[in-house]
DNA sequence: TGCAGCATGTAACCTGTTACATGATTAG
DNA sequence: CTAATCATGTAACAGGTTACATGCTGCA
């Protein structure tokens, strides 16, 4: 079979938006300076390099506009086995590591969902979320009661954001579920 | 001037932990491995490096136990240097970007904050993390009124996971900052 | 003409991942 | 004795950071 290709966070970000439209390196890094997508890197050492590891893996293609200076500029394009992996990787199952680790890798596949993967694998992907959320969640839970009195002040406090930030999760993933069924009622999705 | 050292996660973890006990590579793996400090890398891989490098800097020590055996035991203490550095790094002032890409290693200078540095530059902290953490939320409240309509179910509902979480983490300095003044009031710190 | 912004790239470096390897100690 | 756990390490690799470099394009 075809080795499991694990996307960096980069590279899964960069496939995503060229999953809505082609672009150049140059609009990816606008995207990742200006957007909600900040937390990505803008620089041009990780994004060119990422745009050939993935071209050099056939899941994107690079066609070239203004063939004739020096300075091209090349315009990405998702390929037919590129979009297939991608929505592969977007129902890969939610497992406890994704929640306690990779956690922004989760939000960003869930970012590119609804374009490209039925209903039904939406409503599947925030409901092993929840699950996953809220049993990390009663892990720190238990921490807390247990090692708190040997904490000091501001280590508790930290445990404590750690809690209100699954929670805050939690919360947003049952909300989103609810949202969901409400605006796709009933029969299964398109997928 | 000294080179400004700037830790990488895990490595700022470590002189974390070992500013409350000295601690071997294992124990640092143990705490990895099995508290609320999950997110960093407990791999012997990352961590015997970690550490080579932080004492090549001279910011911790190690020293043998067992000496006899070829397995040797090596137990790590905090140096007056990398005490004095830590401290320096902890009470750095908060940033805008911090709050954008390096939200962990904020949270990670918090939690060890009480036991090295004074009540005064703990609140210092707490007010510029919400000041920071507030604008951003702006930024973000502001790319959601714009963008929304143009945005799918899912691209829409990931950037209110953004805003959610961040507006938790506003709710949490804010309320840590009050427990704070209500547990160590009016006078200042020890520092 | 000159400058700001468009657009792409490279090189050195740092750090983390995965996988492998080894020996020591202790409990059953 | 032997398995589990303690304890440390290395090598190959991947990917990001920072800093630097280069050329094109439109406009004042």
């Amino acid at each position: 079979m075809e080795k499991q290709t694990v996307d960096s966070p980069l590279g899964l970000a960069i496939i995503g938006l060229l999953s809505i439209r082609p672009m150049s390196g140059y609009d990816l890094r606008k995207i990742f300076l200006t957007t909600g997508m900040k937390a990505f890197s803008a620089s041009p050492g990780a994004i060119y390099p990422a745009l050939r590891r993935l071209e050099k893996d056939g899941r994107i293609e690079g066609t070239v506009e203004r063939k004739t200076t020096l300075r091209p500029r090349m315009v990405f394009t998702l390929s037919q086995k590129g979009r297939a992996a991608f929505v592969e990787s977007l129902t890969r199952p939610v497992k406890r590591e994704d929640v306690v680790r990779r956690m922004d890798n989760l939000l960003l596949r869930f970012s590119f969902m609804s374009e490209l993967v039925g209903v039904d694998k939406i409503a599947d992907f925030l409901r092993a979320f929840s699950t996953e959320t809220e049993g990390y969640l009663r892990e720190l839970e238990a921490e807390i009661r247990e090692y708190a009195p040997g904490l000091s002040f501001s280590g508790r406090a930290a445990l404590k954001q750690g809690i209100d930030s699954f929670r805050a999760n939690a919360r947003w993933a049952r909300k989103t579920l609810a949202e969901l069924k409400e605006h796709h009622p009933k029969k299964g999705g398109k997928k």
